[in-house]
Formats: C-alpha cells, structure tokens, sequence
DNA sequence: AAGGGCACTGTTCTTTTCGACAGTATCCAT
DNA sequence: ATGGATACTGTCGAAAAGAACAGTGCCCTT
C-alpha cells in the first residue's frame, strides 16, 4: 500500500504528527527544517515530496501548512492480526493461523501489543479472561514472575499467569479445577506477555 | 465550561470542522469567508474571534491556518469519551463526567458502543469484568432479560445482569460476596447495554 | 565509473495570509 | 437614546510561506 520509509523520512513523518497533536496545525517547511536541525527549509520541502511520493501524505499545492496526513501516516500499522487455533510446532504468527484481523489503535494499550489471540477455554476466568476473549499479546520471549503470559509446553500453547522458582517455573490457572503446571525453566518456550483484553459481548 | 454560541457561529465552527476534516487543515480567512458567502474575510476574522472568546477554538498569532480546534469543539468521529465516577443525578454522559476519550474503531464491537465506562468494583467479577475495566456501552432505555445492563435506580448507576420477572426486576451480580437487587420495574432506569470490553494490563 | 536516490545548504521570487483600520446596519438591554 | 454585541463590507501593508532553481556530498547498484 504504502512504501517503506527511511530512517529520516519516519523521523519526518514523525515531527510532523507531533506537531500537529500540539498546534493543531501542520508545520509549514521552515518549522519543519528547525525542528529536524535542517539549515535550509528546501531539506523539508524534499522530504515532504519524498513523503507525499511514497503515500503517506498529501500536499496541498501553493497552501500553507497544506500538509494533509493520510491514513496510512496517521494510524501507523494499527492492524493487529488475530491468531486462533494454534497449529502444534508451528510459531503462534504463522500465517496460517490468521482468522482476520482487527484494527487497533496506537494508545489503546499502554504497553503495544504485537497480535491477538483468541482465548479458547475457561482456564483463566477468575482473571477475568473468558472463553472466546481477544487477548492483546505482545511478543517477547521473556516475562517477570506474577505477569500473565502466553507460554508454550512442547507444543501446547497456552494463556497462565507465570510464577518463577530457581530453575523452575509455574504456570499457575486462575480456576480451581485447573491445576498449576511446574516444569524446569529450560522447557518452557515464553510467547508473549499479556498487555490487554477485548471483548465482544453477543 | 464554553459559552454558549450563536446560531451564525456555530455554522462558523461546523464550517471549519468540515473543512479540518476534508483537507486536514484549517481554512484561511479568505477561504472561510468563501464557503460562509462572506464578501470580506473580516467577517471571517470577527467570527474566528469570537470562538475563541468563547473557548470553542484557539487560534495562533500570526500563523497561517492556525485554528486550533479545543475538545469543546471536537469529538471526532471514532473517538468514544470515557465516563468515569457518575455523579449522582446527572445524565450518564455529562460532559464534567468525561475522564478522557479513546479512539474505538468501527466494527471492533459487533454492536456499536455509544460511550466507554471505567468499572468500579468487582461485583461482576464472575463475569469477566474487573475494577478498572474500560465497559463499551450501547446507550438505549430498554434492555431484555438476561442481558448486562447499565442501571441507575434512585442515583446509583451499577453494572449487572438483567433479570425480568412480571412487574419488578432484578439485577444479578456476579460474585458470591453481592446480593442481588430486586426493585419495581418503574424504579429501573435502563442507563445502556453492555455490548464490550476492553482491559489494560499493567 | 557512472547514474540514481537520498540528504541536505543557500538564494530568490511570488503568492498567500494575517492583522489592523475604517465603515455600515441591526438588534437588544438599560 | 445610548451603548454594546452581533454581523458584516472594503482596503492596505507587512510578514509568512511555498515553489523553483542551483549546488554539494554520500552511498549503493549496475
């Protein structure tokens, strides 16, 4: 949809959302080139044509502040996927494991997550996590005892609060039928860390 | 919070919100002037300062474009505000209510959430819904059996699950520790229908 | 080694835009 | 009846802003 970026260009494209959350207003090219350090606003001028070229802005032609952020610059990348039944042995964003995905805004979560999954099982009820929920994960292959993870076993995956020991760890259920889970912490592959939830009540 | 606006003036203020929201900046003077059919652009410049006397817009000092639209003036379109502590008596969603808002996007909730409410408490802890949940909440006065609803009875608005028997309601907790309330169904007042949820991990 | 994209500096010219000033007319409250 | 708020028309000068042009240097690919 859009082409990629350059370090520079991001930094840009950047500046310029910052400034218009604060003023309201686009910078014009002068502004632009003080905040980036430019000594010449014609610096601006070339990156905001590269911007515009690659689609992530558009410009108003003889306005001023005629900088128009598109979608693709305003909502950066707020399409999180959404994984479901997760295939044994295979990394949990494997493609194919994509039921659709959602739209996510930047903000939402305060820590942002990576994908969705969705929650299959009342294991975790009493943490207010129920059977069908989207879990907002964030992809990490590390985790602090008494954060919620998504951590695999072998090839089961699943959704526990995490609990370290010397050399153990424990994947402790938040409903009595379940039973905890200890094994060495050698055989324990983390996923991701629980950043936030949605629900979609029937 | 805002003065009140005229009737000219708030076709001034719709005027710009349409145009911010068409080219992603704000018009000129002389432009504003043309889409009001002004013949001069101080009409224009009369109009932008009496919003900002009235605290809807803050406009920049020599600065081109430089209409800032203020929250009074702005509730964007995804954008659903955040009812925190109701106070008692006032309509749901008053505007001294509002903690913040946040960007919900369309179709993330299958039936569109009306206005975000920060949960109190855990008396519906069995359910999914833990103190400090954002609840997604369809504004409506009627509600089926079953259903968790938004309720007020007196000045008390609470969460629960709706139970209808003939002439009188019920709401249900859930969890043990809550007693269920029964009252007459004329001291019921439907507030909304929970229609989501969405939780922030620490 | 040659060309192209990227990342700038520096300058000039023209248009846009703001802001200030000088008026007019209507309505409303004191 | 008088003053103030509202709602405009019309003009002007100065500052702000965009656009175009002429360069430089770096890195990467061919």
């Amino acid at each position: 949809m859009s082409d990629k970026l350059t370090f520079r260009q991001q930094q840009v494209l950047d500046c310029i959302r910052q400034f218009l959350s604060d003023t309201g207003m686009a910078p014009t090219r002068a502004e632009l080139a003080e905040l980036m350090g430019f000594q010449s606003k014609n610096a601006a001028s070339d990156h905001l044509r590269a911007l515009e070229r690659k689609g992530y802005v558009r410009l108003h032609n003889d306005r001023s502040r005629g900088i128009q952020m598109l979608d693709a610059a305003l909502w950066p990348e707020d399409e999180l996927p959404v994984v479901g039944k997760v295939a044994a042995g295979l990394p949990i964003e494997a493609i194919e494991n994509v039921e659709r995905s959602v739209p996510v805004p930047q903000g939402m979560f305060r820590q942002r997550p990576t994908y969705l999954l969705r929650v299959q099982g009342d294991s975790m009820k009493d943490a207010g996590i129920l059977d069908g929920d989207l879990i907002a994960v964030r992809k990490s292959n590390m985790a602090r005892s008494g954060q919620i993870v998504v951590a695999r076993i072998d090839d089961d995956v699943t959704v526990k609060t995490l609990k370290l020991g010397n050399g153990s760890a424990t994947l402790m259920p938040a409903n009595d039928d379940y039973s905890p889970i200890t094994v060495g912490a050698d055989q324990l592959v983390i996923e991701g860390i629980f950043v936030g939830l949605i629900r979609d009540a029937v």
